[in-house]
DNA sequence: CAATGTGAAGTACTTCACAGCC
DNA sequence: GGCTGTGAAGTACTTCACATTG
């Protein structure tokens, strides 16, 4: 069941970090650690223990003031509040490598996220299986959209059919959009998409990298 | 040739966006227009011009006042900042279902960053290959990372493994670590870390989807 | 008395607005 | 005339510090 948040804007950064606290706190349970605080969990997720407080406290008081927060309450207390505490079928378009690793891909299933149908736009694709699933022609996907009442699709496709794979999605009435083509792609306002780019990761660890190497020759002036 | 940054602190979100922008702009190049100015650039980012100016101001000065920038010098402006202007080998530690779908993952290749070898705990799987490398036992990675100057490692075992392969990477003196397997993993402090975790992304999108459906029900009072 | 929940203070990032330049 | 580069203003997020409570 559904409970409103507390308050009325939440930080994208909460929501993002909310997640990795569920993913922590999973592997507390699967330790049979049944009581944690707010600051050991908060180290494991590299971030301040006043961080996890907060971030809790925009959608309730899920602690116990001088003890700390039972892992299993607060697991239930998050996947609620975000949402993710049953199925969310989903489509994929593209499936090329990536995507059929996508498909395969264990934890999907264990969190509630569930493939329900792949499509891809190549006829030589177009009947054969993957991981089990027949590959679908795009034709095929409104029908399944609205039938199974999905709103997650999945772009797995090669970076000049992204805007493509992004239009049919939408036309098929879906509301979210999980990209990991390597392209920025253009749909309404209404419709939520997150991009999957682990260049933008790596570029980042370079530069880290890079840094550090200049920053030991040069620790004089400003 | 690198050139030191103008700016002393730069924020992480400006270095992820530069991965942006160089995506953006290769794809501007496929298309041959060879000039772009800050407005529409940022548009198919998703940011304000504003904040792309500011972005490239902290490595220099890169436009033309009236006219915009050419794509071609500000790609190399962007990559040469950041490092990501010549070639960075990597290893890879897990071979599942995952790992293969990154060995094979073709934009690396493109991008400069390059698998150099592939390592796995599992007797089975040692001695066999995998899109053309031989998968190799973790007691091979140390001189391997030594030979090559290999300072980015990729772990995309399973979540159980994740911080045996860390400290194997950490211990064979890799700088950084892209982490793609749902665990947070702990290392020294001088470790650059990164997480690809496409449940953040997920988690993030279901929550959008379910506050667009309960503000519809309540815009009432506050 | 230990750890939560939270206003208030601090910090970091983003956007504005316009001078400077092509 | 149009667009860059940039201080100054604004906004959003994070951390502190402590009153509160089991």
């Amino acid at each position: 069941m559904y409970t409103p948040p507390k308050s009325k804007h939440i930080p994208q950064a909460t929501i993002k970090r909310l997640a990795t606290y569920v993913q922590v706190l999973e592997s507390l349970q699967r330790d049979n650690i049944d009581l944690v605080a707010s600051r050991p969990l908060a180290e494991a997720c590299g971030v301040q223990g006043s961080q996890v407080r907060k971030d809790l406290a925009y959608f309730g008081e899920f602690g116990i003031r001088g003890v700390g927060y039972q892992v299993k309450n607060l697991i239930l207390a998050i996947t609620t509040s975000l949402g993710v505490d049953h199925e969310w079928p989903m489509v994929l378009l593209g499936v090329g490598n990536l995507g059929r690793a996508i498909i395969n891909h264990i934890g999907f299933h264990a969190h509630g996220f569930r493939i329900q149908a792949i499509f891809d736009c190549d006829p030589e694709k177009i009947g054969k299986t993957a991981h089990g699933f027949e590959i679908l022609p795009p034709e095929a996907l409104a029908p399944i959209v609205a039938m199974h009442k999905i709103e997650i699709g999945i772009v797995t496709t090669k970076p000049n059919s992204a805007q493509l794979a992004a239009d049919t999605l939408v036309s098929a009435g879906i509301s979210a959009i999980l990209n990991f083509s390597p392209a920025r792609i253009k749909v309404p306002e209404s419709i939520h998409v997150e991009y999957v780019d682990f260049f933008r990761q790596l570029y980042s660890l370079v530069f880290d990298i890079v840094r550090d190497k200049t920053s030991v020759w040069d620790d004089n002036d400003s």
